[in-house]
DNA sequence: AGCGAAAGGGATGATGCCATCCCTTTTTTC
DNA sequence: GAAAAAAGGGATGGCATCATCCCTTTCGCT
């Protein structure tokens, strides 16, 4: 089985980081820490695949450059046979070559950071060995959360949110079909009825949705 | 139906505190918008009854307190009949009063910011008007993400790993009886079930787990 | 020895979601 | 105007989860 350990302070962050693993293997056990302390502690009990860190820890002044270069060289001495992947919400080329040079595999910016990129950096890290994800502001449309969506409706609004301009909805379910291993006529209905239900609570829905 | 705005930059975060703001209420709609422009598009086209803020969005210096003030300043502006919460980074009392004095009804730090404590911050608001959570590492214990376990189970592994200290586990299963509103005897059956599957799989639990 | 707490597993019906197939009507596009 | 795309709805079986009830065994404590 796959194991992976994700090392953030902010509870909410930790979650998502963790869901965004979990949802990148088939078998895998994900396990948080909030600082480096339990971080190490987990190093000694287990052995880990991947570690996800940001380096903006309890103890540490995130804005020191030498503090967060500290942070990741500690964790990467504790588990050097892991893959790690530095998250962070104040990124820069510069950094990113840092932790490059003292053994990470990944650099991500929060900004940007996307639902799905994960797989897309481990990919990257494969064949490369090194990926890079810089923070962008590039959203057009906003998210849309409605409590009477299944979670499969969701996932259809997010995906048509976040489509390609230009490109024909037919051509959308097709691209659906193909990443939920579904019919497209099946993500067709999906979204049909979820936009149904959006609209039918009074919600004015942006044009592209 | 209920209507709240998430203004964030952060990708996972936005979303993380969309479903905090979903699960905390019945029938409800959350959009998010990752710019402060984005935002006010959203207050142009309809009303909000909730409003939560990272004040720290692009285009603006998130180390400055003016800058940070004035993207308060502007959302509150744009929609005065809404109850407006600040989420941060970097939390304290001082930005704390300043927001309060501008017409934020709550402000919550990102570390220590567990699911669920949005119902409690919203408790707080409409009882006493304003509610202050500041971050806090608290953390004894590491977070369990296991791809194999259902929904359910992984809730009250999540409640047993942060429950007090000293507690019966038979008072824990009465607790997850109640907030999930099912027999005690079921969330017992959950546990023992979510335990064995991340056992079976070769890892060594920490105690209390 | 007795008792309660905890571990561990098996069987059950109800429910909601998933995924598919079907159909009609309206709008857009060439 | 014809054809394609899109909107809109209805019905279906399969399946995983939910929630409950049942049972046995082990351990720790008094």
């Amino acid at each position: 089985m796959f194991r992976a350990l994700v090392v953030e302070d902010q509870n909410l962050m930790r979650l998502a980081l963790m869901d965004q693993v979990r949802a990148s293997f088939e078998n895998c056990l994900v396990i948080g820490a909030e600082t480096l302390e339990l971080a190490i502690h987990e190093f000694e009990k287990n052995d880990f695949d991947l570690v996800v860190i940001d380096p903006g820890l309890p103890g540490f002044d995130p804005t020191s450059q030498a503090d967060r270069v500290v942070v990741v060289e500690k964790i990467i001495e504790a588990s050097p046979s892991a893959i790690h992947i530095v998250v962070t919400g104040s990124d820069n080329t510069s950094e990113a070559a840092i932790f490059r040079r003292i053994g990470a595999s990944g650099y991500i910016g929060k900004t940007g950071f996307e639902p799905g990129v994960f797989s897309d950096v481990l990919d990257d890290i494969s064949t490369k060995g090194f990926s890079v994800r810089l923070s962008r502001v590039a959203m057009t449309i906003p998210d849309y959360r409605y409590s009477g969506l299944t979670p499969r409706e969701q996932e259809v609004i997010d995906m048509m949110s976040h489509r390609e301009p230009g490109m024909t909805r037919k051509q959308i379910y097709e691209l659906m079909g193909e990443r939920l291993s579904i019919d497209a006529g099946s993500a067709e209905k999906y979204f049909k009825q979820a936009r149904a239900k959006l609209m039918k609570h009074g919600h004015r829905l942006p044009q592209g949705l």
